[in-house]
DNA sequence: CCAACTGGTTTGCTATGCTAATTATCTAAG
DNA sequence: CTTAGATAATTAGCATAGCAAACCAGTTGG
């Protein structure tokens, strides 16, 4: 009985959970577009190329979990908007080598310095005793994913 | 000072949030397709259906923080697959009523019984606290969007 | 030097959002 | 009543974001 109960209090805490992630998620990208003009799927990406410093669109595919036509057109918006600068990669041909230029880093810069970007502004109003909650809760979903793998 | 680094440390845990809120739901979205044959969208509408009783569209676009076109377009997917039906709402001729039917019940029950869905699946890796950790996580990312509305 | 592999892109599909415009119905004012 | 305006739903059109399959070009191993 206490498995039963344990594993029922698992998937309505998994039923929730899905819930609150895609309901948020979905609130993200709405906000997202007002607030500095890139979806949270662009932010993403141009954050990891400045965290990660130059790396190939594979590396870069691998990095935020997603295949690597779909890194492809990330990129070629990112360079669209004039954010990142590619170079020709001296090991490889069939490479190259993206960076965040200046403009890119302008950009994060300012997307940092938004007091009010959404998730921000409602943290503000939380308890310091709940956003640590949340903060644990960001590194427990990440640990999630990169344990079992995909 | 205090002020400052309780600041950055909002946005620090903001923009991990983001990530992880992000990047979780793009792994529930391939997860889905394989699990069930339902994305998170569309097991969330039918979830909501099953869980509020017959509505018409408009509440659920509601419930679900989409707008009306969104959610004629989900149901239609719904429907096509056979797990919804729709009444005349008696009170309006303009509006419909939508509820679960059989199969719609039996792809629940068959989602619910599922041990291996993703995140249950992951949650039983993890410490009782750090479960708990996430349930709060959950009810606090569903306050934060309902506080602010949208 | 050629065959097989691999990084990247292109192409074509699906899903999910949005807004604006249409259609059908309802409701209220005259 | 009847007509004008509001409201529910849909349709149409646009954009992003994911995938897989096919393709090109450069690399590498035999």
């Amino acid at each position: 009985m206490a498995t039963r109960t344990l594993d029922s209090s698992l998937a309505d805490t998994a039923s929730r959970l899905r819930s609150a992630v895609v309901r948020t998620s979905r609130a993200l990208r709405q906000e997202a577009a007002v607030e500095t003009g890139l979806s949270p799927t662009q932010a993403a990406a141009l954050a990891s190329i400045n965290r990660c410093g130059p790396l190939t669109p594979s590396e870069l595919a691998e990095i935020e979990h997603v295949k690597r036509p779909t890194m492809t057109r990330t990129l070629a918006t990112l360079e669209r908007e004039g954010l990142i600068e590619r170079t020709r990669d001296p090991a490889d041909g069939r490479s190259s080598l993206v960076a965040v230029n200046a403009a890119g880093r302008e950009r994060l810069a300012r997307q940092r310095r938004r007091k009010s970007a959404y998730l921000a502004r409602r943290l503000r109003k939380l308890d310091p005793e709940e956003v640590a909650t949340l903060a644990r809760a960001a590194e427990l979903l990440e640990r999630m994913r990169e344990d079992e793998q995909g």
